[in-house]
DNA sequence: TATGAATGAGGATTCATTCAT
DNA sequence: AATGAATGAATCCTCATTCAT
């Protein structure tokens, strides 16, 4: 699978490209909200910062969206509807367009990927996990959509497979999911905790560890 | 290993009640301010919102915390120098004062102890999730502190024996701690995403998960 | 005297009609303006109410107009220099055009035709009302001039004739005319006031007052 | 009747020391807001010009009352509930403590009083009357109780004892009520059009015209 | 210590007005 | 002439913090 087309940054440009609606100067207030709620989060931002890393008049953050939640929303809403499902779509089709012969191949298809895809998208997961953290439903609810529609149509199919194939262990699929989702998303844990992370090391033993769980012994 | 009192409400009073120049209202102050800032974040509670709910004036808040992020910090440190390295104690003494004869055990002496742990420190551990998304260096280093610490005198030389024995895979011990922790952790982001959850299951599944994935086979 | 003929709306139509510089777009302009100023106020009133109200840009509003305040007196002006003069006017020619004999047909002659007046004119008379209260002299002045010019021709012949009949009281004829009008205006401000009113009872009584009160016994 | 006594200054003022919960900053933003409003009007006035007048800070004024329209309420109330009614009340009581023998005496007890009484609470009736025309529901129906509870108690009675006497004209009392009253209030509206007024003459004619209007001949 | 009124800087939002298309 | 995006001053309001009682 190849890497650096998958990230959100470049997929969020597109979108706001197809976005005719839109004129240069919203995009840039798009822009730089995302880039200022990413690093500092939501409350931390004011409107005043926001205009003017978009080299805008304060008013005319004003003029499209109606409020600082509404521009949150127009931030996220492509984030979560666009980006994320293409991203995880990729993510599907291509980790999962091989029938895989054994869980080791399959976990090695979908660890460094997804590792890197980390790495390159932390400014918007991070502002995703903040919106999770404070509870946002609407957030929370499209995530959830995104992830479980992929999920079943891509993934569920080759686990399926695999464990008819008596080559995985046993267990429900969507406790596959989250095992091989929470082991990948330490990685993510522990740049949020600036944490020394040497992504050949991450790669080589959590790869090692899902393989070694999810394999029928 | 006893349920029901290693949670942090339970040592965070008795935390409260040794600190004797605490006044009451004081103490009412700091469990407002944890409950506040646990369910709607630091910046969205104001401090009029955790004088009323502690039942004193707004004037007493900063009559004893010099300002809002010194009354966060007088919440947390309890909570991190206290409270979480006793109850990180009291889980490393306590599910490995035996020596465990395999994986199996030793999964299961972690596993429903520490889900039962998030449910009951719910609040807690959301409120320092939050300070570790907007980046609160003092909460991230002192985290790391309480962890390090007693991990490395409990749990390392547990998982060494293991590995020792032929039982364990032969992963770094950090690894080791960090797969244990993100299988586990999964509970805690489905609670956050008002994923429906059973506790049963959890605990089963993961159970397997671990025990497959750590067991040298 | 007929009624339905000197409503402002129409006669204001009308003067729109004859303003041939005036688009089609800047005519709905000035009604919008009219109707929000009216029920709203001038200041509860923004521009981007009236241009969506008109269905034209905002822009539009200040292409011909050079600012609200400009507006205002764009719908006022008319107002008080074509309609209201044209509406003192009919009334003074009309009801006038007779010699009264008495002061009771003097009176029949002018109540119900101005309460209907009142009824057909209530947005306008509060529009002017409002401007009024908050002290514009401009309007003020309008108003006095459109007042004492077709007083001064027509009414006060008329009061005079009764007077020197010995049948109407001999009162300086602008108290004369005060005490019509406030009489009157009483039924404006019912309105105003939300009161329930039955227009035959208010005509009825107001008549038999003004008679009696101006009546030389 | 005595004078100087019934107006809503000294009303107004003696209603707020009765507050004792209002600080005396609270009570000089309530004194500059009721200044403001009845010379600029509501929306004229920014919060920042009140706390000038007052010489306190923005803040203060949002200390005690929610937000401009609670400022609003709150000096409308005391007028509408407390000076209001007490004036309404020394009125009815003075005026017709005496069983007035014939219509020029009852006439004579109301005219000067009432007009002077509108000389001395010129600012506050022309924010009632601003609040009447901006369409503030609240304030019309305390005007409304206000006056029904007064007259129907005070004035009604007077009146009928007259027309059962055959002295006064057989109009419905609320009728009578609104012919006096606007008769007086044209005194008002030429203060609203910066129409020069002699005290003297206002008197003298407006008690002639409803001595004569209201008497049986 | 406790109180809560007072403060004023800061932030979100509105809106009249301009101007390039 | 018409448009509506862009502007930024002005306004309302919040809130952490201070301080006199």
């Amino acid at each position: 699978m190849a890497n650096g087309e998958n990230d959100f940054q470049e997929l969020y440009k597109e979108t706001l490209k197809k976005m005719d609606d839109l004129t240069d100067k919203q995009k840039q207030i798009l822009q730089a909200a995302l880039e200022l709620f990413s690093s500092q989060g939501f409350s931390e931002t004011s409107s005043a910062q926001i205009a003017e890393r978009a080299g805008v008049a304060v008013g005319s953050v004003y003029q499209r969206f109606q409020n600082k939640q509404a521009l949150l929303v127009a931030v996220l809403t492509p984030l979560l509807t666009q980006a994320l499902p293409q991203a995880v779509d990729e993510f599907g089709t291509t980790a999962f367009q091989h029938s895989f012969d054994d869980v080791e191949s399959f976990v090695d298809a979908i660890v460094p990927d997804r590792l890197r895809f980390i790495d390159k998208n932390y400014a918007a997961l991070k502002l995703m996990a903040d919106q999770i953290i404070v509870d946002d439903q609407g957030v929370i609810n499209q995530l959830k959509a995104a992830f479980t529609n992929q999920m079943s149509t891509n993934v569920v199919p080759n686990i399926k497979r695999l464990q008819k194939a008596g080559k995985m262990v046993d267990l429900p699929e969507d406790y596959i999911i989250q095992f091989l989702f929470t082991a990948i998303l330490g990685y993510f844990g522990k740049r949020l905790l600036n944490m020394p992370v040497n992504m050949t090391d991450e790669i080589k033993h959590i790869t090692a560890f899902l393989t070694n769980g999810l394999m029928k012994h």
